[in-house]
DNA sequence: GGTGAAAGCGAGGACCA
DNA sequence: TGGTCCTCGCTTTCACC
């Protein structure tokens, strides 16, 4: 499944992540190209799936989620039934921005936003606690994103 | 620093998040409205900054990271330079995905992602557990993403 | 808030080295 | 692979409702 990239095909991911809706023309510009080969290895890149979309990211604050939070939960059994269950429950809430389904002391670890610590705490209470087969959950709060924007460098 | 959003508005981001390639004539097709008033409301939710930026999403599987871990880290003290220089060390690792200083148990949280197992130890050995100030690591690996796109519906 | 139209530019393809 | 040129359609910005 790994596909071998050249530096040019990681300078154009590099400037893709920052941003996604630069011109083929800017790019071609940056990894000193012509238009054409550039558009080429765009579109080899996005069929061979290394880039797998392209996204608007939202900011949460200019939303009104002044909190992230991230959320472990641990479960009381860990059959196939119940865990796809509990994925599809955990898919319909809007406030999970992103849910991973781990190793270790806890089972699902989310991301959740909220407007803030009260909203928060009424969303655990009334949404996270009444999931069914739910042992315990332990919330983490992000005072700060390091790293604002996720990014995979692409050093070459 | 909340904006108010009207369901226009919504549906535009609902999109944006999961497309950031649609074009206007498109975008304006799905909220139904003429490309002119569906530019012009998309040039305000970038100028007021709810909408941050635009990203292209790659795939890890198909760069060769075939694991992505979760790892909480513990500082042995807490003061604003240590955190800061701490900081500033885990920006410049590009195996970290994503970074948030947290409440709790640890202080920070970082995404990783390596091509195995056996190199995602290798990286927490000689990397990460070599980072000053460091007093604890725990990681936990993502057997699968629940949610692949990170998104934040906004219903209504 | 909405429409329609005009100008300019970028995407995407055909073709050559 | 990379480069040149060409065309269609979209973006962007008018003036106006």
């Amino acid at each position: 499944m790994p596909v071998s990239l050249d530096r040019t095909d990681k300078a154009l991911l590099n400037a893709l992540q920052g941003n996604a809706r630069l011109t083929v023309a800017e790019l071609a510009d940056r990894v000193a190209l012509t238009t054409s080969p550039c558009w080429r290895r765009v579109r080899h890149l996005e069929e061979s799936g290394v880039i797998s979309g392209y996204q608007a990211i939202l900011s949460p604050k200019a939303l009104g989620y002044g909190v992230t939070a991230f959320v472990s939960i641990m479960m009381e059994s860990h059959t196939q039934e119940i865990a796809r269950a509990f994925e599809q429950r955990l898919l319909a809430i809007p406030e999970i921005v992103a849910c991973h389904n781990v190793s270790g002391r806890y089972d699902f670890l989310l991301e959740v936003v909220a407007k803030d610590l009260e909203s928060f705490g009424e969303f655990a209470r009334e949404v996270l606690q009444t999931l069914p087969c739910v042992k315990e959950i332990y919330s983490s709060f992000s005072y700060k994103s390091v790293r604002p924007l996720r990014v995979m460098s692409l050093p070459g």
